[in-house]
DNA sequence: AATGATTGTTAACAACTTGTTAATGGGGCT
DNA sequence: AGCCCCATTAACAAGTTGTTAACAATCATT
């Protein structure tokens, strides 16, 4: 499995400091750095980030306020704050408003990524553990409990059938399943007028999975099909 | 939902503090404490735990030593320090050594609560949204407890299975909700008129939330429901 | 190569599911 | 009792699905 950079959103108002924890990020995350909370926030809801990094102390909106907003929005995404602060009762303000931890200025860089890194790999964990099965073929996701097929290009809400189907084909990949175990798994029996079903809901899922070349389903007649991924 | 309380091994060999701790730590968790190095291992090894709240500084073998040792063994477990130490080196040093976390004695114990409760939140998906207050969608405000939501535009007082409903769908966004799960969860049982009732529920919430372009309610056809947010 | 069987594809249909609005009825409140 | 509010049921409209039909393309066997 490819696992390309973790995107982080980093907030601090102080250029001189942000611009070198950018730089010292940069070679670990895909950084995108903000120095205020307003556009910081913007930029929050309208892209997507595996963990944000905040500055307490911010012009327009604080990171207090800031993590407020995230957390009614998403629930999961690990959030770290950065301040200068040393009370205790900011930094379990901080805990409760539901950020992951605290660091204290002056931090240390190598500090602040393993704090990252720590967030990051317990997120995914628990992406993991929530999200049932992915299965990701050529340039597509596919999430059977949620019937939804994501590539590039296009998102579709497969119906129950088609689901189970690809699921099925996914499950056994580059496999030769039998026409007759097809349908007896998916249909529960096994009769000529369900056998041209199946060939109906074959030719739906070809379609769908058309635009990928390196994943087709293919005939062996008298038998069954295979999914073919290469 | 019964959850039971998590199992926390602590590890700490000044009796008083640790009197205190467990104490404190009891009210949330059930907790093991133990005063030594070597017999804490020996229970890690032969009992089950969900975190590991470690002193660095013990007799036999020390919290690094220990944290080494329980990683070789478990990768997941989360593992919190606390120590005395306000070196950065030990802080990293416990970071790099798989510890997820490091108090800097004299902590306060609401605050290691609160890591607690974040660690094992992340290590196992406990959604105990339960706790949420606010909600934000689109431009909608939303509070279940009072049962209202605001928008630019309009504000609205749901009822209460509005508000259930509502709730449930955000705190599973993008997540196929089906029609027996809904109707268990917030009705109790599942039979086929209070599944026409779910229906007219359904609609009457898309009519409340249709300005919103971002934020839909999508129907699987047998399935159930998904509030798709974008 | 020719024939019959199998498979691919599209379209159309019937059964069923869902969407919506309105009517019903029960519970709480004054 | 009367009123209001809300969940449920009813009734009908609209939308889907899975299936079947129909025909084209491909394969296997003679």
């Amino acid at each position: 499995m490819i696992m390309s950079k973790k995107r982080i959103l980093y907030v601090e108002d102080d250029e001189t400091l942000a611009f070198l924890t950018t730089d010292n990020l940069e070679q670990h995350f895909d950084v995108l750095h903000c120095n205020n909370g307003k556009d910081a926030f913007h930029l929050f809801c309208t892209e997507s980030f595996d963990l944000c990094v905040l500055d307490i102390m911010l012009p327009d909106m604080d990171g207090f306020e800031m993590a407020t907003e995230i957390r009614k929005r998403n629930q999961e995404i690990p959030i770290i704050f950065l301040s200068a602060k040393t009370l205790k009762e900011d930094r379990i303000k901080g805990l409760k408003l539901g950020a992951d931890d605290y660091l204290i200025k002056p931090y240390s860089i190598e500090e602040l990524i393993l704090k990252i890194e720590i967030f990051l790999h317990r997120s995914q964990k628990s992406v993991e553990n929530t999200l049932q099965k992915q299965y990701a073929f050529g340039s597509f996701q596919f999430e059977p409990e949620n019937y939804s097929l994501k590539s590039d290009t296009q998102s579709v809400t497969l119906t129950e059938r088609e689901a189970s189907l690809l699921k099925l084909f996914l499950d056994n990949p580059n496999t030769v399943l039998k026409r007759e175990k097809i349908l007896l798994e998916l249909w529960g029996s096994d009769d000529y007028f369900l056998g041209r079903s199946l060939d109906v809901f074959i030719s739906r899922l070809r379609k769908i999975i058309k635009e990928e070349t390196h994943v087709r389903i293919e005939n062996i007649p008298r038998v069954g099909f295979k999914l073919v991924v290469d």
